[in-house]
DNA sequence: GCGACAG
DNA sequence: ATCTTGTCGC
């Protein structure tokens, strides 16, 4: 694997390295049984000149939605908060994490957006590729495209258009709260990936396994758990 | 040049 | 992303 999709030495970098990983995105799916499902975010300090992270991955028994494992890292971010380049920032101390999980998730449903991105490099996207796996993005606000406004209403839902093509879905999950915004990682396609993410959806405006890692996160930066 | 800009 | 208590509503 090229180091550039983990550590770029400069932004001019990380964008060709986003423009060669591109060319290897799957949005098909290619995924067998989903048993484990996974969710996984970072944590950070507001302003931590020492780009300190916190990175965990939760697994869920994908049909009760009940906790089985987490793992976490935390470490030291080589890249700093640009938006578009969220990848380099967070990837590596996800995969930290990951290899410390003893039963892998088939499936990881990541906090940021997949292919709905400028080069189709979104954090999900980027950690799909780096570990081959099937992932979904489920991001909290749009980066690109836009949707018309929604219901206010479970379940309302709209396509994100950007560029004439859709890219992913704006989806409700919970009354009264800002939508999601779903799209494909890797090796899924996007009927399939809002349908796990509809089937995983508990009341909150978050997703289970999204909801899962995002408090696993806050613990290990809190020095909790 | 100006505005937008995941976490 | 995070700073932060109580408060309103299901």
């Amino acid at each position: 694997m090229d180091p550039d999709w983990l550590q770029p030495d400069n932004l001019a970098a990380a964008r060709r390295a986003q423009e060669a990983m591109a060319a290897s995105v799957e949005t098909e799916d290619r995924l067998g049984p989903v048993r484990r499902l996974g969710g996984a975010d970072v944590s950070t300090t507001r302003f931590d000149p020492e780009r300190r992270v916190w990175a965990a991955i939760a697994t869920l028994d994908a049909a009760t939605l009940l906790p089985l494992a987490e793992a976490g890292e935390a470490g030291i971010a080589r890249f700093p908060y640009v938006p578009g380049f969220l990848g380099f920032r967070e990837v590596p101390a996800l995969v930290a994490a990951w290899s410390r999980l003893p039963e892998k998730p088939d499936l990881v449903m990541v906090d940021g957006h997949g292919i709905a991105h400028p080069r189709r490099l979104g954090v999900a996207t980027h950690l799909g590729l780096v570990l081959d796996l099937p992932t979904i993005g489920v991001a909290k606000s749009l980066l690109v495209g836009e949707v018309p406004d929604l219901p206010d209403i479970a379940g309302a839902e709209a396509p994100i258009l950007w560029r004439g093509a859709v890219i992913g879905v704006a989806l409700r999950l919970r009354p009264r709260a800002n939508p999601v915004y779903v799209s494909t990682g890797h090796r899924i396609s996007l009927a399939t990936a809002l349908a796990w993410v509809k089937r995983t959806a508990t009341g909150h405006r978050l997703p289970a396994p999204t909801r899962a890692a995002h408090a696993a996160a806050g613990r290990l930066r809190r020095g909790e758990g």
